[in-house]
DNA sequence: CTAATACCTTACCTTCCTTATCAGGTTAGA
DNA sequence: TCTAACCTGATAAGGAAGGTAAGGTATTAG
């Protein structure tokens, strides 16, 4: 399991903008860019899925930005997904129209494995990924 | 998380051995194509990767065909995946050569996921399968 | 020893999804 | 009214997944 570029990308944004919740302060697209490496075009696009799914606010014109609609703490990485990529939580195979049972079976187990995730994704908030950068960070920088 | 037409065609491929392992009877391959539906050129490919992974043993020539390496008890599906496609419970990431603190937080999340995923699959063996697959059809034909 | 059967291997193709990028539009502050 | 910044839809480019093809090797029946 590999996260992709898209999830990615929105978890870091999304890092970017717990740092700054605390200060109430917007935060623009190219700085997040800029900071986290990131094609702005591309995260334009995945921002509007976080606006869509009800993670962050978008304010537009001069001196617009983006921010959190709510503590870090109350924004679990399974919100995120399901905003970003609802596909990796979800068992969208609908193959043939007419399943064997092994198919039952093994659409069974994807489910059962969807399930485990999104109870791991649920316990994780972003203010608990930010805490752990800024870990890093000192780690990091102390050397 | 959907498993691939690969890891599904391998499932139902063993679901197939598992069925016939009690007679030791070797299945050949367009036995288990025709019963499963799969196109066989593609499972002759993931055969192979069985084989390799120690799971079914194959034996050439006139009434040859593949069997099992072991009771399906002693099958899980965490071996299925390892053998058929490792790389769904591999963190095989490696972005940057300089990799960001958020790199490593999300890496981390990554592979804890991985852990959890594959302490589930652990736990689900061929046998197991096999007998869901008979109670689905015992279901369906009791109608 | 020859023919038939069935597995083996590599290479190739095609389609779709992901990852972008572009262009034109809208909103709001100075 | 100009500019910064978000919005939206369309459009590439690349790679991976699913599937096909072709030629090869091993085993057994006759």
């Amino acid at each position: 399991m590999i996260f992709s570029a898209k999830l990615d990308y929105a978890i870091k944004a999304l890092i970017e903008l717990a740092r700054n919740f605390e200060s109430r302060r917007l935060v623009n697209l190219n700085e997040i860019c800029d900071n986290q490496n990131i094609p702005s075009q591309f995260l334009l696009q995945i921002m509007s899925r976080l606006k869509n799914g009800g993670i962050v606010e978008s304010i537009r014109g001069v001196s617009g930005g983006y921010i959190l609609t709510r503590y870090p703490s109350k924004i679990s990485l399974k919100d995120v997904i399901l905003a970003a990529e609802p596909s990796v939580l979800k068992n969208t195979k609908q193959a043939a129209n007419k399943k064997s049972s092994s198919d039952i079976v093994i659409e069974n187990i994807c489910n059962q494995g969807n399930e485990k995730l999104i109870e791991f994704f649920e316990n994780i908030s972003l203010e608990e990924l930010l805490s752990k950068t800024i870990e890093k960070n000192n780690i990091t920088y102390s050397i």
